[in-house]
DNA sequence: CCCCTAAACTAACGATCGTTCGGTCGCCGC
DNA sequence: GCGGCGACCGAACGATCGTTAGTTTAGGGG
């Protein structure tokens, strides 16, 4: 019967801690074999301690994976509402690849270890995606009716776009920001050219 | 001290079947999620009978990557060897697409369940998997020497087509062959286009 | 017919898992 | 000064895990 959702900011900063720790646990180990007594250790507090924070183990997992996708979506879905599609979705591609470094962490838990959340709260998180997703999708239906993009299914190419975006968060380490921002720009770039469809 | 890579015709087929139950019940539940009872289940057979054809859970999910790994690279790899760089790439593509729906389950389990295996035998698996990358990259590289491609760093080029090509595997379901090898083309047609740089 | 071996069995081992229960400590408002 | 409460702790629960040891069974060759 407790309540995480509390005011009170010494708790938000433990729970923040908790949070932290968790996603570079199941990031370098993953969910299953992360063990509460792992993260209790890293955080030095004995297990029972962490369930006054969180009712158990899939509500941390499941507060990290929402949240980072509520985070996603607030900041990167903007960059989708605006101008032509050929420069929406270039910027949306630019946001999604700076958010995945600037969260790499979070990411990497919400995509390799989602499937571990039960069905329930894995389906919050999904709808969140699904939401993401279905934005691209439109857009990019939009720009196929403009005459901008030729290609032959919208969905299909939001899917490969995503892929493409999704994957540089497991292997790309930038050596600078300048790094980073090149390779947003080369994505985005890719995007618009695989859009258009080269014939 | 058990030598599981026997001669005899009955091992194999035994072999076999716990190799394809296992397959489906790591991509079902996740190689940590999935127990050995599990397993034993669903072949009706005890847990402990598993341990005269493997020596260990590690060993059966080695088998399964190492095996799908080392038949990708013999199947996909000689698309590689021949012709003009695009055509190379392009057929590498198709290959590399249609492979992946034809061993749709054990690709799934290398693509998620890998990391779970120990440094060593994973190390064998990389190993493969660095000689296909490491070869398509080469080849981009080449057909930028020629002039075909126009990019800034092909090994980064290399790792956006292999992440799309592999992301079609999780949530790409053909309706019928044809369905399959429209989607091939278009990936190995989408290949092309990235790698040719709109500007 | 008997022996040998592959293959499956029964039973259990020790370890580790997520989680719970009841108590303790210390800070903060009254 | 004292009561309440949030945070933490020690200890343990039942369940499940991968694995092992010793035994039984079935089947084909000498």
């Amino acid at each position: 019967m407790e309540n995480v959702e509390r005011k009170d900011p010494v708790n938000r900063v433990r729970v923040g801690q908790v949070l932290k720790t968790a996603t570079r646990l199941f990031t370098e180990r993953g969910y299953e074999a992360a063990s509460i007594r792992d993260l209790a250790a890293e955080l030095a507090i004995r297990p029972s301690s962490l369930y006054h924070h969180f009712p158990g183990k899939q509500d941390i997992l499941f507060t990290i994976c929402f949240g980072m996708q509520r985070d996603f979506n607030a900041q990167v879905l903007p960059a989708l509402s605006s101008g032509k599609p050929e420069e929406a979705i270039r910027r949306t591609i630019r946001e999604h690849i700076l958010f995945s470094q600037r969260r790499k962490g979070e990411v990497l838990v919400n995509i390799r270890e989602r499937r571990s959340l039960p069905p329930r709260l894995r389906a919050r998180v999904n709808a969140l995606r699904r939401q993401y997703r279905d934005a691209v999708a439109g857009v990019i239906d939009e720009g196929r009716r403009q005459g901008a993009f030729h290609l032959r299914e919208p969905r299909l190419a939001a899917m490969a776009i995503l892929d493409m975006a999704n994957g540089q968060a497991i292997w790309f380490k930038p050596r600078d920001q300048a790094d980073l921002e090149r390779l947003a720009e080369d994505y985005a770039q890719a995007a618009i050219v695989l859009l258009r469809g080269g014939t």
